[in-house]
DNA sequence: TTATGTGAACTAATTCACAGCT
DNA sequence: AGCTGTGAATTAGTTCACATAA
């Protein structure tokens, strides 16, 4: 979201795949669900299975296999017909796609409950990304120690994030800190930010903030749920009523 | 998501919104704004404005002014031309949408660091939601107290989530126990699942699943920081490699 | 055979631009 | 005079269905 439109760019003219490391128009949905691929294929290699067919790694991503395929040819033509996908060779390219197969740094801001969730997470997290420091201003927690990772004053902040090249920064801090920590990374010079403050992040031009909001998803959640209520009780008065 | 385009149904005839609590046809893109568009108006209310225009809203939200009208529009009319919306009014009609006007109550199953963080984010949650009970398995956690709620052991999640008509559930466990934990709140009567593991869960027909997923969202970071990068590199190779 | 890769058809979402109301 | 509400135009995303290749 946020910057992601202006990010896919014009469409550049196809037909030369390898003068760029991609073609440079994956769409922003593909995007969204080549994470889920990856970790189905991670699942399946661990199982030990070596080749797998659209239907079958389309049902443990939980999409349909149309759009699955769809979404693989637009990394490139990495099947085999009649047969299926290598797992091993596209769990190589879709890390590549997704430019894991460099080690992001990571910041974490905020270690109270929910940054050492994050942090702790990391197990799932390995692939890709570390993470290089978490910091907080409670005395209690700097000097500590999360999941391995040293807990630091927020006062380091800038000298981190340039001495250790950080791009990437995960703001966990209660949200009238929110705005202040972000400024201060995108200053640093951190431009992916992964936000679980509860508020729309003020950020220039060039900035990709994400963000994670438990209420918004419980909020989405009742408005189905009423939803399907509403529908029971049209078919239904009576037994709907005698539910409730 | 997920179930969502079912749950939307074949369009009904439009023209007489009296006879059912809503129009039943709000996109679900819409949907997703909604609660970012009440948390503006929870701000602008709380500093004293009493009307907004909907270029001031569509900022506060992070969105631009068509888009907020038109979602805006779905629920209703509900601005005064040449004037803008009234902020109350507005709170009320779209937390009436959500299905907020009603206190849903909502289990937590799992209660270490991110069950606990979920807890705790309770502030921003209360309107519209209760936690009627934050489960675990672990002994030195039962018994104790997040946030105010008692923590208790998951055994009797059958027993709570029947005797305080729960419908919608929340999973903050690990990746191994998420499916069982997803069949049993299934089984007690919960159809809407905001699900914090990462893995797809498995549900049948009707229950509504939702996740939250941080290494998705690194992940789709990690794109946008490789696109961007490389972007520099086609421009200004020299530049971009002295950075590095 | 069998399952991929993809044009073509369709559906959803966004943005434009302005008529219509206050 | 100003801002909403919305048809119309545009763009993005999904699904279909089958030609194509192993």
């Amino acid at each position: 979201m946020s910057s992601a439109a202006e990010l896919s760019g014009p469409e550049s003219e196809p037909g030369h795949p390898a003068d760029r490391p991609y073609p440079s128009g994956i769409p922003e949905a593909t995007v969204a669900r080549l994470p889920v691929y990856l970790r189905a294929l991670y699942t399946l290699a661990e199982r030990g299975v070596s080749t797998v067919a659209s239907d079958e790694l389309a049902r443990a991503a939980g999409v349909n296999s149309a759009k699955l395929r769809k979404d693989l040819s637009h990394l490139g033509s990495y099947g085999i017909r009649g047969v299926g996908y290598d797992v091993e060779y596209l769990v190589y390219q879709v890390s590549r796609a997704l430019g894991l197969t460099q080690n992001w740094p990571v910041v974490i801001v905020g270690a109270g409950n929910l940054g050492r969730a994050l942090a702790h997470y990391g197990g799932f997290v390995t692939r890709g990304f570390r993470i290089e420091a978490v910091l907080d201003t409670d005395p209690f927690l700097v000097g500590g120690n999360v999941s391995g990772v040293a807990v630091r004053h927020v006062n380091e902040l800038e000298t981190i994030v340039t001495s250790k090249n950080i791009a990437i920064g995960v703001i966990a801090v209660p949200v009238g800190a929110a705005q202040g920590v972000c400024d201060r990374l995108v200053a640093a010079g951190v431009t992916s930010i992964l936000n679980f403050a509860p508020l729309v992040l003020n950020v220039p031009e060039g900035v990709d903030v994400r963000k994670v909001d438990l209420s918004i998803e419980l909020q989405i959640l009742a408005f189905h749920a009423q939803r399907r209520s509403a529908a029971r009780y049209e078919q239904a008065p009576d037994q709907a009523a005698a539910e409730a």
